[in-house]
DNA sequence: CTCACGTATCGACAGATGTCAATACGTGAG
DNA sequence: CTCACGTATTGACATCTGTCGATACGTGAG
């Protein structure tokens, strides 16, 4: 990427957005950040999967087979959505655990709602 | 796109999901749909301007010069809001009228707190 | 009808994105 | 330490996406 060097890192959507007020530059960069992540079929897949699984958290391993495609690719995915803000990821043992985080999702649409 | 010919047209986000149950392909891919479009900064600002606005609603005439894109860049992205069920397109006179369809987005969202 | 004007479509192009195979990294087991 | 295994990164490639200028389409005014 010709990334900015600035901001990054799980974009938390900001305050608010008053009725009559425009966002700014930075507010819609981070919004379109959220929605963006979950703009692929594959990671509302993997979204889904995540919060509808019994512990409320899986690892790669678990995810790979139900989307159907490779290690590196889910791998791929998931960073996305942890860049989102949208899951966390806690290292246990050799696993990465994904949990989501849903207030970020709430957080965003209700930006736009204004 | 190798696009499969069935479904589109104002993707409207489905009725539910189920705690426990995976979404399927369909629902997966109607979502993405949603959330793709707002995945761009533009289009974010471009909701919030029209949401933002005294009367609701607003036609490109008045959009091409907040966001500093041109004409026909600006009708583009309308074009894939309404097409995501975000925005409703209302013809008057010789002028294009676009109003949210906020609803669309809060289902979208809610079909993954699931 | 003809013209002006707001909007949509087309063609082109640079840059972003999704995917994989190959490979590197980290951690627990022996 | 060494090895096996789960995960992340890299490099490559086809496709998608955002943008513009040029142009076509539709509608109200004259």
């Amino acid at each position: 990427m010709s990334t900015p060097p600035a901001t990054e890192a799980t974009a938390d959507v900001a305050p608010c957005c008053v009725l009559g007020e425009t966002i700014d530059d930075g507010l819609a960069h981070d919004l379109a950040k959220v929605f963006k992540a979950l703009g692929d079929p594959t990671r509302v897949k993997l979204m889904s999967l995540i919060a509808g699984s019994s512990d409320g958290e899986m690892c790669v391993c678990d995810l790979t087979e139900p989307v159907g495609l490779s290690q590196p690719t889910v791998s791929h995915h998931m960073k996305l959505l942890v860049e989102a803000g949208l899951v966390a990821r806690e290292q246990r043992g050799r696993w990465a655990y994904y949990r989501p985080t849903i207030d970020t999702l709430a957080a965003a649409a209700k930006a736009l709602n204004a």
